[in-house]
DNA sequence: GACATATCTAAAGCC
DNA sequence: TAGATATGTC
């Protein structure tokens, strides 16, 4: 018996065709990576090609590297197949020539927050009405023409007509340009110049397209236009090209990616063969059921039906609760009773719409002492302290990075002011020149003050000093510790009064990724570091050995299997949300797919969960059950009662039950409609509730000035006063 | 002009 | 809830 044995035999006609394009259709849980891993295996065996001549893409780096390994042990040797995702990929080509496109080999990528700052500065000295050009929109129209391979110059053609899209023609082309000076790009350039760079430089093409024999791209249905130009690129030679996905699984299309590239691969490859995988091996008949039960409301796709040999299962259990405190403690409930059960941390899973869904769930979660994990949401990398001290790596290896240079160069306060930092950039765009290149001839600029001067060409001698210690440097756990010294950083956050420990501790956390490094990189470098953290995902973070329940939103949870799954939120205007639903069908269809992701997740228990009142984003809404839960047929369904679930009450908890309004409601509802405060329905006798975990009873209210004066008895720390007038709660005294 | 504090505003999903 | 902006103080 081989190993080739163990696959099914669609799966093993998937794995043997290796010559020509193939697009293999895998339903959730059919083995697909069995498939790719075994494939990959079967042309190394065949001498079919060199490791090094594969090209699999992935959707993440988490998957690159699973793929990897397990080609490995199949192999049973260290294999040098290329495992990458797209982003990666484009990377490490440019990093070799991106010189030809006028960038140098260093540059640096801006995530979101970065891009943002300069479309921000752009509007700004445009004289651009900011509300108009809001950077989050501005940066998404720019992300989705390049996702398309429209410049600049094509986009302002193509959208002639329309005032507001001329405009961010403009900004986008600012936008550009902006970035080349900082020698930086941005996601979608990593693409979009990979493009441009195979198409001017036809010599780089031709490398590639002869280096990879085979090329394989998982996860297809989230390919968007770019992607699938890039791949077309690279297997024009030898055509040898796998696609594998899923239609329904097609969740991305807000980041660009063509749901067609899959439905008309065969019009692009009319010789191409259609495999279908359809045995799922995951989850229960029951959870199948579902899944089927729920994408059947979609139009757009191909027909399939997924089927399985396994086991019935329980049935779907869905709870409807009063509001999202209930529904997380009901969550929290289920996880201690399923470890009863014999169940792991890790063999559960809190998938939501929504990160910020994930509040309640954790503070429950910590409240009962559960170990969690929660992926996404503020990314470590992108919290304010680390975001900080990475700039000073990113100045220190790009000097020309002006967004770095913005981030520190008052951070930690060193006496240079909004103004001065003004006078530099005003100086900067007049002679175009970057931030720290204007630092460099400081000296000679007759408008700063001597002060200024002295403060400035500090700050700039402080990083070409650290700049040239990089240079010959073999620790980066020791370069990053100086720096925090020299610098100060942790006396700057000291002075933070908000959670000043949490961040020193993020900071040394960070010092302790960079010994990772240090001691699994072959090479040391400041480049190759910033490199690795630039593109990773939420998912990344998250480790299957280790003991925890893991939160985490729907769209990171694509990919990844567990025993249980819960599924908050299944209410109409969260999931779908209300803009897909004004959006029109086909915006539902895509949350639809996303619930099909969510279900499939699932191997053997799914719970699903909706509220009455949900209390999220500073407002309550009142929203009805999911359309989805309502297409799954009831016979599937365990539909439990909330009060059956409410069993093991603490005196705590019955406090809370009595509705305490949030003082945030309080000042909302006095707010909208300046009633005098006596018309607001808080009355002596109300249980009133501040921040998390503090409930307290109004013992007395009395007119104070033009403000009020609640006396209130907290559960934990006593009595009380808070001052209150019509604009809401004006000063707790804790 | 720098820094501290008060006030306002807006909130999806991701590499 | 946080991040940006407005206002106040030295």
């Amino acid at each position: 018996m081989n190993k080739y044995d163990t696959l099914n035999e669609k799966q093993r006609e998937a794995c043997f065709c290796t010559e020509g394009p193939l697009l293999l259709l895998a339903g959730a849980g059919s083995g697909k990576t069995r498939v790719l891993t075994h494939r990959i295996a079967y042309i190394l065996e065949n001498n079919l090609a060199k490791p090094w001549e594969i090209m699999a893409i992935t959707f993440t780096n988490k998957a690159s590297k699973e793929m990897a390994e397990r080609v490995e042990s199949l192999l049973g040797e260290c294999s040098q197949v290329f495992v990458s995702t797209f982003h990666s990929a484009c990377m490490r080509f440019l990093r070799r020539d991106i010189d030809k496109l006028g960038f140098s080999k260093s540059f640096t990528i801006y995530d979101t927050t970065d891009s943002k700052k300069v479309i921000k500065d752009i509007v700004k000295n445009n004289n651009l009405d900011k509300q108009a050009y809001k950077e989050a929109a501005v940066l998404s129209e720019i992300s989705k023409a390049k996702n398309l391979l429209m410049s600049p110059d094509d986009y302002y053609n193509a959208y002639a007509s329309e005032h507001r899209k001329r405009k961010i023609a403009e900004i986008y082309e600012q936008y550009q340009k902006e970035l080349k000076k900082n020698n930086a790009l941005d996601f979608g350039d990593l693409l979009y110049y990979m493009v441009k760079l195979f198409e001017s430089e036809p010599d780089v093409l031709a490398h590639y397209q002869n280096k990879f024999k085979y090329i394989l791209v998982d996860e297809y249905q989230d390919t968007n236009m770019i992607q699938f130009k890039i791949v077309n690129m690279l297997a024009k030679k030898h055509k040898n090209l796998c696609v594998v996905g899923d239609d329904d699984q097609s969740i991305y299309k807000f980041r660009g990616a063509d749901i067609t590239n899959i439905l008309s691969f065969e019009k692009y490859y009319p010789s191409a063969r259609v495999i279908k995988l359809e045995q799922n091996y995951r989850s229960t008949k029951n959870i199948l059921d579902a899944a089927n039960a729920v994408i059947k409301g979609n139009t757009y796709r191909k027909a399939k039906r997924l089927w399985t040999e396994n086991p019935v299962g329980e049935k779907i259990s869905f709870y409807n609760l009063p509001d999202e405190k209930q529904e997380a403690r009901v969550i929290v409930e289920l996880v201690g009773a399923n470890l009863q059960a014999g169940y792991k941390y890790k063999d559960q899973s809190v998938l939501y719409r929504t990160n910020a869904q994930s509040r309640v769930i954790e503070e429950r979660l910590f409240n009962q002492g559960i170990p969690y994990k929660i992926l996404g949401g503020t990314n470590f990398y992108q919290r304010k302290e680390i975001k900080d001290f990475i700039a000073y790596l990113r100045l220190i290896n790009e000097p020309k990075d002006d967004v770095a240079f913005d981030r520190i160069i008052n951070y930690p306060k060193r006496g240079i002011g909004a103004s001065t930092v003004n006078q530099v950039k005003d100086y900067a765009i007049k002679h175009e020149m970057s931030l720290f290149e204007v630092l460099e001839m400081i000296d000679e600029i007759d408008e700063f003050t001597d002060r200024n001067k002295k403060k400035l060409g500090e700050f700039a001698e402080l990083i070409r000093t650290f700049a040239e210690e990089a240079k010959g440097m073999d620790s980066l756990e020791d370069f990053a510790a100086d720096i925090v010294d020299r610098v100060g950083f942790y006396d700057e956050l000291h002075k933070e009064k908000d959670k000043a420990e949490e961040k020193i501790a993020n900071v040394r956390e960070l010092i302790g990724k960079f010994k990772e490094y240090d001691d699994t990189a072959e090479e040391i470098s400041l480049t190759g570091f910033l490199e690795d953290i630039a593109l990773i995902s939420d998912v990344d973070g998250y480790d299957e050995d280790a003991d925890y329940v893991t939160l985490m939103t729907l769209h990171s949870a694509k990919g990844l299997e567990f025993p249980l799954v819960y599924m908050p939120g299944m209410e109409d205007g969260l999931f779908p949300s209300y803009m897909s639903i004004n959006e029109g069908d086909e915006q539902v269809e895509e949350e639809r797919r996303l619930c099909y992701v969510g279900i499939t997740r699932a191997q053997e228990k799914l719970v699903m969960l909706s509220v009455k009142n949900r209390f999220l984003n500073g407002n309550t809404s009142y929203n009805p059950v999911s359309r989805f839960i309502e297409e799954i047929p009831d016979e599937l369904l365990d539909v439990k009662s909330a009060k059956r679930s409410a069993q093991s009450y603490s005196a705590r908890q019955k406090v809370k039950e009595r509705k305490p309004t949030p003082y945030k409601s309080y000042y909302k509802a006095a707010k909208k409609d300046v009633k005098p405060a006596k018309e607001i329905d808080l009355k002596v006798g109300d249980f009133v509730m501040h921040k998390k975990y503090e409930v307290g009873e109004i013992l007395e209210i009395r007119p104070a000035g033009a403000d009020y004066e609640l006396s209130v008895n907290f559960t934990s720390v006593g009595l009380k006063k808070i001052m209150a007038n019509l604009s809401g709660v004006k000063k707790i005294d804790f």
